[in-house]
DNA sequence: AGCACGATTAACT
DNA sequence: GTTAATCGTGCTC
């Protein structure tokens, strides 16, 4: 049951990758204790041919990680402030990777309350900046393998979600990107988190 | 060496 | 709805 997910899971074509991360559950080890919650919105990000993707730029140092093999974090630094935390996915040597949006939070709850604290527990974890704040996730995870088993941030098996239960759109944030890249619809969430928020 | 800008957030009018 | 915060990255000179 709460076995990592395999390298194979992130081997395949970004879209399913991203689309099959809905649900599942991400889980963070901070000084042995599980910080962990739901899946609940990410976005794919393909090939350098993708002008919203950082992969646009060629291969860089920043953007190796994505030319890397799978099953990887590609964690990056953004505003000046924010932290971003991606899943490389394809085989070795095509850049890709899915951006983790959202998760709902379920363990390790007093720990991101701390981290999150003054603001409301409704936003803790609904933004990529938010929830990689609230696991503790900065460069340090950068590069880290996903699927190894001393590793201190892995994917689990979590609630299948099925077809009717998913929202498909375009990327939030790609303001001064070029169509049709900015209108692509790459990003996937599950819908009863909709109700709440903007789509 | 300098510069414009960003896969955002929180606070404010 | 608007905007400040804040710095690494990639591009131009």
């Amino acid at each position: 049951m709460n076995e990592r997910l395999s390298r194979t899971f992130y081997a395949r074509p970004t879209l399913l990758v991203a689309r099959d991360l809905l649900g599942k559950r991400l889980v963070r080890l901070d000084e042995g204790r599980r910080i962990a919650g739901t899946i609940v919105e990410t976005e794919a990000y393909i090939g350098e041919e993708d002008l919203g993707c950082h992969c646009r730029a060629g291969l860089t140092r920043r953007t190796a990680m994505m030319y890397g093999p799978p099953g990887h974090a590609y964690v990056y630094f953004t505003y000046g402030m924010h932290w971003m935390l991606n899943f490389v996915t394809e085989p070795q040597g095509k850049p890709a990777a899915v951006l983790i949006r959202a998760i709902r939070a379920e363990e390790g709850v007093e720990t991101i309350a701390a981290r999150r604290k003054p603001q409301k527990a409704e936003v803790w974890t609904d933004g990529p900046a938010k929830l990689c704040q609230a696991l503790g996730i900065d460069r340090r995870f950068n590069s880290v393998d996903l699927c190894q088993a001393e590793g201190e941030l892995w994917v689990e098996e979590g609630r299948p979600i099925a077809e009717e239960g998913v929202t498909i759109g375009p990327r939030v944030g790609l303001t001064s990107v070029p169509e049709p890249w900015k209108s692509m619809p790459w990003r996937f969430l599950v819908k009863e988190l909709q109700s709440g928020k903007q789509g």
